[in-house]
DNA sequence: CTTATTACCTGTCTTTGT
DNA sequence: ATTCACAAAGACAGGTAA
């Protein structure tokens, strides 16, 4: 496997368009009051500035370097060349951002490969990517498994190419920090440290059960066998999106409920759009705050039905917005939707499919049942309508209740919700097809029609 | 002083299935 | 057909990480 690692990417493609920054030390991130730096060239390094410091301590740390915002549809443009420069050497490619992603060479039936070998293929990348990108420089590690490739990715930047032997993979660990893992971050790295593990040779002789009780039990156990090198992570293109949101930091603290309703929605409106875009919809809302102490507060709902709709996120989050406590003013206020479902809402029939399906003869619509309180008026496959949550079928029903699921032939299925059967919003009972025994008739009889 | 976006984990409650 | 107990699953909020 390989790791490929695009060297300072948004600095460099900066200073590929611009010849005036090359050799200068050149800062890419947000530019105003409350800006991070995204990336800082390896002139501005040099002062010591870093990924994710303030745009204010690199100002004063480096005051003479360019400090330019992001230009992502640039970026992104360069990305795609280099991802495609990947796929050329094997289709088996996952892309961790931009600038990263992950090779499987074995998937193009590369294997058995000597160190030598791997060399020269990780070079012959290295030219196609400066070739298709302008000049763009990448590093690249190469291994038996992710963690190895990754980690060796790191060891010779920039330009550089790092091939672990197979075989050698627990002795390099070894004598390295465990913060050269990747999902040891700072909090597990002082947990770590409490229990006298630097090194991944500590963590090698750490017992697996102490582990799990201090950092948990999945970050335990995964993070056990990564210290012997033992990873079988697949390379895996095309990883599902399981959440969309936007988040905006304001310059000054906002504790104007109008004002944040407005923003609110605004964000709303562009995640259903994205949503949209991208052929999604989900069923939990989640509202964030940050408050002026950089404490973070989430609230989440979510809906029986998955939604694409920004109406329908705008209202769940104005609700959300308003139970939320502002404090004396919140930083940041974002707003995301989750638990997606790769079939969209209008699988449901709406009111107008509904009738027009009526109409056409396709279904027919039959009064409830004289005694609505009786579950027996429900019988497997039976199409009920409920006022909240569009046409289903009947699952089962008993004990009161009635299951339904709503899907249509042509979806994947859709939720199962349970009713009690005196449920008013539980209204239509249809009969698809022709044998409806019952008279026709339309009618409904139960509130939300 | 401390971004935007996504993913994943955990503890605690609540709902649902059997 | 109804009730009860228990387990599994889901919802929520916060934390960690890249």
């Amino acid at each position: 496997m390989l790791h490929v690692d695009l060297d300072a990417f948004f600095a460099a493609v900066e200073q590929r368009d611009k010849p005036s920054l090359r050799g200068k030390p050149v800062v890419v991130g947000g530019v105003g009051v409350r800006g991070v730096v995204s990336t800082a060239s390896y002139e501005a390094r040099k002062y010591g500035v870093r990924s994710a410091m303030s745009t204010a301590e690199a100002r004063s740390r480096c005051p003479h370097a360019a400090y330019l915002g992001p230009r992502f549809e640039v970026y992104r443009q360069s990305s795609r060349a280099v991802m495609a420069e990947m796929r050329a050497l094997s289709p088996l490619v996952e892309p961790l951002s931009l600038d990263e992603a992950f090779i499987d060479l074995a998937a193009s039936g590369l294997t058995g490969l000597t160190v030598d070998d791997v060399e020269a293929i990780a070079n012959d990348l290295k030219t196609a990517i400066r070739k298709v990108s302008g000049g763009l420089t990448a590093s690249v590690g190469a291994g038996t498994s992710k963690l190895i490739a990754k980690i060796a990715s790191d060891l010779d930047k920039p330009d550089g190419v790092v091939v672990v032997p197979a075989g050698t993979e627990a002795e390099f660990l070894a004598p390295m920090q465990v913060t050269v893992i990747p999902g040891v971050g700072p909090a597990t790295t002082q947990r770590l440290n409490l229990a006298g593990v630097r090194t991944v040779a500590d963590l090698q002789q750490l017992d697996e059960d102490e582990l799990i009780r201090q950092i948990g039990s999945a970050h335990g156990s995964s993070l056990y066998r990564l210290a012997v090198a033992a990873d079988e992570r697949p390379v895996v293109s095309d990883r599902e999106t399981k959440s969309v949101s936007v988040e905006d930091t304001f310059e000054t603290d906002l504790i104007d409920r109008a004002v944040l309703t407005l923003i609110s929605d605004r964000m709303a409106h562009r995640v259903g759009e994205r949503l949209r875009k991208a052929q999604l919809s989900g069923r939990t809302v989640t509202v964030k705050t940050r408050m002026h102490d950089f404490t973070t507060h989430t609230r989440s709902s979510t809906l029986a039905g998955p939604t694409d709709d920004p109406r329908v996120i705008a209202r769940v989050a104005r609700r959300l917005l308003e139970e939320s406590d502002l404090g004396g003013g919140i930083r940041l206020l974002g707003v995301g939707v989750s638990s997606l479902a790769d079939w969209i809402q209008d699988d449901l029939f709406t009111e107008e499919e509904f009738a027009a399906a009526e109409s056409a003869g396709s279904v027919e619509v039959v009064e409830l049942p004289s005694r609505p309180r009786d579950q027996r008026g429900y019988h497997p496959g039976q199409d009920v309508e409920h006022a909240e949550h569009g046409r289903g079928w009947v699952w089962g029903s008993g004990r009161g209740r009635v299951t339904v699921r709503f899907e249509t032939a042509e979806t994947p299925p859709g939720p199962v919700r349970t009713f009690s059967v005196d449920d008013p919003a539980l209204t239509k009972v249809v009969h698809a097809g022709a044998d409806a025994d019952g008279e026709p008739q339309t009618d409904h009889n139960g509130p939300g029609e």
